[in-house]
DNA sequence: TTGAAGCCTGAAGTAAGCTTCAAGGTCAAG
DNA sequence: CTTGACCTTGAAGCTTACTTCAGGCTTCAA
C-alpha cells in the first residue's frame, strides 16, 4: 500500500502520513524505489491516531503509546491493552465533561427540565 | 479592579488577559493613569472563557458568542441564554466521546464488563 | 518519448494561544 | 526621593500539527 492510497483511505494528506512518520507515530518499509510502503494494519493504526487526536490527545501523547504496540511479540494483547486504556482515558474525558456541565447548570441556577436527566456511572 | 488582581483571582496571567483584550474577548475601562480597570463581572466572564475553552472551544468560536452578552440590554437573561446553549453544545461533546468509546470497544472486540454500564440521555 | 500522476526530501510558512523581552511610566512605603 | 511592586506597549519567540514550496526521481499510458 502507497502513501497516497492510505491517505485516502485513511481521509488525510500525504504530507500529514509523512509528519506522523517523522514523528515516530508510524513506520513504514521502503521500496525498491525508495517509496513508502505500509501494511494493511496502517489504516487501523492511522484512524486509532486520529480517534485519539479528537479526544484531545496530542500526538505526542499518542505517540508515546504506540513502541507498546510496535514491540509487543503479538500484537493482539498489546492493543487489547492499549485500546483498554483508551477507554478509560475516554471515561475519565466525560467525567470532566460531566462535572463541568454540572458546574454551568448550577450557574445557571436552574438545572434545566430540558437537559436534566443526563445519568452515568462509570465502572 | 486592577490586571494583576483580576488574573491573580482568575488564576491566569497578565498577558493572557491582554491577549484576551486584544482578541476582543473581553473589554476593560481605563484609569487616569492609563491602568486597566475591571468590574467584578470580568471574573465571572473570564471564568466562563477558560471553562469553554477546557471544553474544546477556540477562542474564536467563544469571542463569537460574547458580543450577545456585551450588547444585552440586561445582562441576566442574556447570560442564562449562553450558558444554556453551552450546556447543550456540551451534551453534544459528550455524545461524540461516548460515540467514540463505543467504536473502541466494538473495535477492542469486548463490550469489557468492567467499563459497559455507562449509559446516558440527553435531551 | 513525452507527459501526467505519484513518489521523494528538506525547509519554510501558518494559525492558535500564549509567553518572553525590552524599555519605560506610576505609586505607596520608608 | 529612592526602592519595589505594579502597570503600559509593541514586537519577537514558542509549541502543535500540519501545509506549502522547491526541486527532482519513477512509472505507466498513449
Amino acid at each position: 500500500m502507497l502513501i497516497g492510497e492510505l491517505a485516502t483511505s485513511a481521509g488525510l494528506s500525504r504530507e500529514a502520513l509523512r509528519f506522523y512518520e517523522q514523528q515516530g507515530l508510524i513506520r513504514s518499509r521502503r521500496l525498491s524505489n525508495g517509496y513508502r510502503d505500509y501494511p494493511p494494519e496502517a489504516l487501523m493504526l492511522v484512524n486509532y491516531i486520529r480517534t485519539a487526536q479528537q479526544l484531545g490527545f496530542t500526538l505526542a501523547e499518542i505517540g508515546h503509546k504506540l513502541p507498546e504496540l510496535w514491540d509487543a511479540a503479538e500484537p493482539g494483547p498489546a492493543i487489547v491493552q492499549v485500546l483498554g486504556e483508551k477507554l478509560l482515558e475516554i471515561d475519565a474525558r466525560i467525567a470532566a465533561l460531566q462535572g463541568l456541565r454540572e458546574a454551568l447548570a448550577l450557574r445557571l441556577g436552574q438545572t434545566c427540565p430540558l437537559t436534566a436527566d443526563v445519568k452515568v456511572s462509570t465502572r
